[in-house]
DNA sequence: CATCGTATAGAACGATCGTTCTCGGTGCAA
DNA sequence: TTGCACCGAGAACGATCGTTCTATACGATG
């Protein structure tokens, strides 16, 4: 087993099970089980328990930004693209490991005692908006849609997840749509 | 000092300190020191934090129902009585003690280990929907309005909690503005 | 084979959690 | 004054947390 594998079974095992239960509900020795891995390697590959948490929102953000990003770019316009955002949320609410956003968990339960969690949660949001902003100029469409369109987006998802139903992402397409066609029509 | 008194002052205590620093971050020493009430007589009054958690829950389902209703009811017209769901939202975020949606914090933090959370938080969101759709079917507008507005009112939540402005507030209520147009013109 | 470095499983540690118990004081009734 | 029922402060308890330490097994090297 190489050592960075390990490193890798660990995050991605952290992954799961942090957003199966909830961050604080698990502890070191339950993820050392489900890992397979020793508790000394654990300590070895990381310094602490908020060290593992910090590595997995890393993992988190790439995770979703790739999946994302492929989404879109299997769309064909401009106007298609933003809306596949919502098709990425359509597929993501399906899944049945789906409990929300984990950087809205992970704000929730960790943001008021941890300032290293609470600022990589608002990084990846910036990074997001600005990713969808990004869409929205490429649609040539002025710039308060973008903003709009997230906070569709976010919405969507801390929706289906409490309401433990994908509905909220198709809901939140048809609402995009009629904003980006009213941008794009007053511009 | 009542009874009640001493019940009143141990939820509203309980509902500061688990918005300010998270359900799990609070000890029951903690709440008692902050309420002044001894430990015998807090847990005379509940039978246990997760009871405490819930009268919680109860107290921020009421509050945040009362201040709604006020606000939309001033309102003079239907439409304006949907807009004003999101003026709530921006007072709401500009309180220095916002940190973002209760239930979506509770949910997050305890949802996955406790079904009584998860099932309240479900109610609460359910019951605004619920609300927002009288709105809607008042100013006479189509089913699928409500569930948009609901989520941008519900992406507004997270975005101002964790970018840490108001800004969302009015984004969303501009967006909510050409969904009621549209939908109102489209009828 | 003997030896040594390493990795493992799991015991142990201190801290903190939710919860209960004990002790000492206080007000009231007789 | 004496007895008694309550009350608050905080010690105590068992469980569990994150983290560290120890004892044991193993594999490579001479």
């Amino acid at each position: 087993m190489d050592i960075s594998d390990a490193r890798n079974r660990i995050v991605a095992t952290a992954d799961e099970l942090y957003n199966a239960k909830g961050i604080q509900a698990v502890g070191m020795d339950e993820l050392r089980t489900a890992a397979g891995v020793s508790l000394k390697k654990l300590y070895q590959e990381f310094p602490s328990k908020g060290s593992i948490v910090m590595a997995v929102l890393e993992r988190r953000h790439q995770s979703w930004t790739e999946g994302l990003d492929a989404t879109v770019r299997r769309a064909p316009t401009p106007r298609e693209q933003l809306l596949a955002i919502f098709d990425y949320l359509g597929q993501w609410f399906c899944q049945s490991t789906f409990r929300g956003c984990g950087f809205i968990n992970s704000f929730a339960e960790l943001g008021a005692i941890s300032p290293e969690v609470a600022e990589y949660a608002r990084k990846h949001k910036e990074s997001f908006q600005e990713y969808v902003a990004s869409l929205a100029a490429g649609a040539g469409a002025p710039g308060y849609l973008a903003p709009q369109l997230a906070i569709l987006a976010e919405g969507a998802q801390t929706t289906a997840a409490i309401a433990g139903t994908p509905n909220a992402a198709t809901q939140a397409r048809q609402a995009a749509e009629v904003l980006i066609d009213a941008a794009l029509n007053t511009k």
